[in-house]
RNA sequence: GGGCGCAUAGCUCAGCUGGUAGAGCGCCUCCCUUACAAGGAGGAUGUCAGGGGUUCGAGUCCCUUUGCGCCCACCA
């Protein structure tokens, strides 16, 4: 990474020439800036800088296989008020960024973009070209390196797209600093925590079931499971009671026990049923054996806690494995396993070996090879011929896990996988956890209960190997025995130096190439490490861990960490626990959580419902800032309706500043900001107004409440604009100058320096092009206003109210009387309380020439709000 | 079923430690005014979801009901 001077200017010398444009516009402001500040590395991070002085941010390395929805640059767009805030505060912002381009997204987009699938067992093709027009009914297999080849090259075409895209939305993030998941750095930084993890026995390589895509042919983790609603039918079938082991003599062979089941094609998979043990009606069974239908396997009826007596027939049928209740059972009352469903949801094409008998293998015939669905219809079909289904199927609705990104129901396949320990199965881990949750202060408060939530419910540990292509490949490798099985408790861990390797290109210590796949010799890892797995070290990869332990001291921990709230179940958990293995510390002291853009009928915007609005378009439409503007006015945590009405008054406030401040500086002829010369009541009143401002919009800002620092903000310039601009306006054009005259002129200098600056992290491009009229350097390398700038100037807020109500007044008059303001009014009366008459009486000469009064005014004390009341002259 | 959040003008929302209801949009009326017509000025608009309680006083605090949303659990 290029290491560049940033261009910090602490002080905010003005130009030599004041250089306002005849037309000033917001189109092309973007494009001039984003290429100025890259151009000067105006956002580049000064790291001689000690860790006190530094602001750190961990950011979310967004997808780029896909397109960034309206959301996503609004939350992005929140981040970086922050880093620009603090920047401006004085502190050396570390806010870097990186693509999360590794993992199952990446697959799939690629599978769909070039009309292929991976296939481990073709072989690599140097010469390979993807079809000319890809055919998603028939994808081309195609090799594993061949796979990951265009994996790399379209996600690289990606990232260039992406890139120009979140410099237009004016993120002030340092590009030096860019990382990729998949990259090299990213790599050696997952495999060495692995390898840590590995050691200390925080990873551990177990078999046991696994929830299961079929379509994508991987585990996944918990914490990417979503619940959805699932049609299916009940099903009532007749196990049957056998003689034997029964305490009962009077049983027979016709005896039957009726259970409900959703999925009779897991008949053949029975292992128990299973009733409550207080469940009077099934409790001279336990202990006892019955048949399965059509297969006759003989089965032990128990007793289990789990089984529900109210649920279905109140005894249920257990497989291995239909559902997590079954794992349960399976794991506590020791039982067999057989499995029917291969990893590609199919019933498996050989008739198991527990279904002995010709009339049982006949049967399984009908099933075997088929998808869960068409082994549902035949098995129903044989239930039906033996006389062991009661009546007809009952449709319901059940709720079922899908993976997150699939639309197939999970099934659980009894796999080798990878784990992390999470709290899961482990108490004390548990509470270790949901303790680091409390060392973190939370944005808004309320998300952190989300934290504590997943973390006390989670019931295994963190499932982090996938069967897929494009991610990082667990660095160990395996002794093959005599027979070519793999030892898997003897494995052979790569060594932190040689990292990163492929264990499936790479050979081990002590081995040679011709050695891999032979029976005495050895196999590399086959999976790859899920995303997550590599991103809960996004603190790590960017903060230079182990790889630039100089830059590690100086960022980590870290100060802020932003996301949406979707993710702190798997992003934010995720990092808390592989830093507290590592460091013993959580990765930042504080944690911002932005809510959603949902769709304008409050769904959850979804590309596949073609509801995304896209930025581009938007943000050529009105402008970043105006989007900007419109981000920083969601509060964190708190979803939102797209709404396009807004974007216009973000345009609207974006347009004002340029226009007001062009008539400031050009046309005003506004001086530099001194506080001395700034002696008449209503300007002191007008600075006293902004030092509340500034003071207000500090606090909040340092309070993570950028939009009541935003809402301040801009109040006060819409306010300056309308009220005092159009107040003071003549008395600062005033020839013959004088005191009164200097007065406002600054005035107008000091509060616009001060409001630009104010307003620049939420709308950086327009305060930029400002800035660049008059000072030097960047407005966002200047200094964040303090109150002690405004010279101690002593005035009155309360007397600018009086003013404004009695300018408004004025106009009112006119309005009423539906004439110009350019109209004159004679007989002014001012009715108010003794304080905002004074006021308005210092004011008078301002009102006057501001209002076109032709005659002296008059005040009449009383109570109650200041009125104004008028004639108004007849027309000519 | 457990947890969390929300309910204020037609819409989107602000109302901090309790003290006479606010903003923007939209709407109505007016104004081409030498910063701004993708503008400007003026105006109207509310049983603060319902019901209790504390208090001199409740949009704000407590209890409760209802409705909506999110997270988790729920697969026989």
């Amino acid at each position: 990474m290029t290491q560049t001077q940033p261009n910090v200017s602490t002080t905010t010398p003005r130009r030599s020439a004041v250089v306002v444009p005849d037309k000033p516009a917001l189109e092309g402001l973007e494009d001039k800036w984003s290429k100025q500040w890259e151009a000067d590395q105006t956002y580049a991070f000064d790291r001689t800088k000690s860790r006190a002085e530094i602001y750190a941010i961990d950011t979310p390395p967004p997808t780029a296989s896909g397109t960034l929805h309206f959301g996503s640059v609004c939350s992005y767009t929140q981040k970086d008020l922050i880093a620009r805030y603090q920047r401006m505060r004085g502190k050396e912002v570390f806010y870097p960024i990186g693509w999360d381009d590794n993992g199952l997204p990446t697959e799939r987009r690629v599978q769909n973009f070039f009309g292929v699938r991976c296939d481990p067992s073709v072989p690599y093709d140097a010469d390979f070209t993807p079809p000319d027009k890809p055919d998603p009914k028939r994808q081309v297999p195609i090799g594993r390196q061949n796979f990951i080849e265009l994996c790399e090259r379209l996600t690289a075409e990606d990232e260039v797209a992406f890139e120009a895209l979140f410099r237009q939305v004016g993120l002030s993030v340092d590009w030096n600093y860019l990382y990729r998941t998949i990259g090299e750095d990213c790599r050696i930084t997952s495999q060495r925590m692995f390898l840590r993890n590995l050691r200390r026995g925080e990873a551990y390589l177990q078999e046991s079931p696994t929830l299961w895509d079929i379509t994508f042919q991987s585990a996944v983790a918990q914490a990417e499971l979503k619940a959805q609603e699932y049609p299916g039918h009940y099903y009532r079938v007749a196990f049957h009671g056998v003689p034997t082991g029964s305490t009962d003599e009077a049983r027979s062979a016709d005896e039957r026990v009726w259970i409900e089941t959703t999925r009779p094609e897991l008949i053949p998979a029975v292992v128990a049923l299973i009733a409550h043990p207080d469940d009077e009606r099934y409790q001279p069974l336990f202990g006892t054996t019955v048949t399965s239908p059509v297969f006759g396997v003989e089965i032990p009826v128990l007793a289990h806690p789990a089984a529900e007596p109210d649920k279905g027939a109140g005894i249920a049928m257990c497989c291995t494995f239909g559902d997590l209740t079954d794992v349960q059972w399976w794991r506590e009352l020791q039982l067999p396993v057989r499995t029917v469903i291969r990893r590609d949801g199919r019933l498996q094409a050989e008739t198991p070996e527990w279904l002995a008998g010709e009339q049982a293998s006949t049967a399984y015939a009908a099933m075997a090879g088929k998808t869960t669905f068409s082994a549902r219809g035949a098995m129903v079909g044989l239930l039906r011929e033996s006389g062991d289904l009661d009546g007809e199927p009952k449709p319901t609705m059940r709720m079922t896990n899908f993976y997150e990104n699939g639309d197939k129901p999970l099934e659980i396949v009894s796999t080798l996988q990878w784990y992390i320990r999470n709290g899961g199965r482990d108490e004390d881990l548990r509470a270790a956890l949901v303790e680091r949750g409390n060392e973190i202060s939370w944005t808004p408060a309320y998300m952190h209960h989300r934290y504590t939530n997943w973390v006390e419910g989670l019931n295994g540990d963190w499932l982090i190997s996938r069967q897929r292509y494009f991610g990082v490949p667990f660095p160990v490798w395996y002794p093959l025995d005599a027979e070519g099985e793999p030892l898997h408790d003897q494995l052979i861990a790569a060594s932190e130096d040689t990292l990163p390797i492929d264990p499936s290109q790479d050979v081990p210590p002590g081995y040679d190439e011709s050695q891999r796949g032979q029976p005495g010799g050895f196999v590399g890892d086959p999976d790859v490490m899920d995303t997550w797995a590599t991103s809960s070290l996004t603190p790590q990869i960017a903060g230079g861990w182990e790889r630039d332990p100089d830059l590690w001291s100086r960022v980590y921990p870290m100060d802020l960490c932003t996301q949406a709230h979707d993710i702190i179940r798997t992003w934010l958990f995720s990092r808390v626990v592989r830093a507290h293995f590592e460091d013993g510390t959580v990765p930042w002291s504080h944690a911002m959580i932005s809510g959603f853009v949902l769709d304008p009928d409050r769904k959850k915007m979804s590309k596949s419902r073609g509801s995304v609005s896209t930025p581009s378009a938007l943000l050529a439409q009105y402008g970043t800032d105006a989007i900007r503007w419109r981000a920083a006015s969601l509060r964190p945590g708190l979803d939102s309706a797209f709404d396009e009405h807004p974007l216009k008054d973000g345009r609207r406030l974006a347009m004002k500043i340029l226009n007001a401040s062009k008539f400031v500086l050009g046309n005003v002829g506004a001086t530099a900001p001194d506080p001395a010369a700034v002696t008449q009541a209503v300007d002191r009143a007008l600075v006293a107004r902004l030092a509340d401002v500034v003071s207000r919009a500090t606090t909040a800002f340092d309070a993570y409440d950028y939009t009541t620092a935003l809402d301040a903000t801009q109040k006060f310039f819409w306010e300056f604009c309308d009220d005092y601009l159009e107040l003071v306006k003549e008395r600062a054009y005033d020839e013959a100058g004088g005191p009164a005259t200097d007065s406002a002129k600054a005035t107008l200098g000091l509060a616009l320096h001060v409001q630009l600056r104010l307003l620049a992290p939420f709308v950086p491009f327009v305060t930029e092009e400002v800035w660049s009229w008059w000072q030097e350097g960047s407005v966002h390398r200047s200094t964040w206003p303090e109150v002690a700038e405004l010279g101690g100037v002593e005035g009155d807020p309360a007397a600018l109210d009086a003013v404004a109500a009695a300018l408004i007044g004025l106009r009112g008059a006119k309005s009423q009387a539906k004439v110009s303001m350019r109209h004159e009014l004679s007989a002014v009366e001012f009715t108010g309380p003794q304080a905002a008459l004074e006021a308005v009486r210092q004011a008078e000469a301002d009102l006057v020439r501001a209002g076109r009064i032709t005659t002296a005014p008059t005040y009449v004390a009383a109570d109650g709000e200041l009125a104004v009341s008028a004639t108004v002259a007849a027309e000519d």
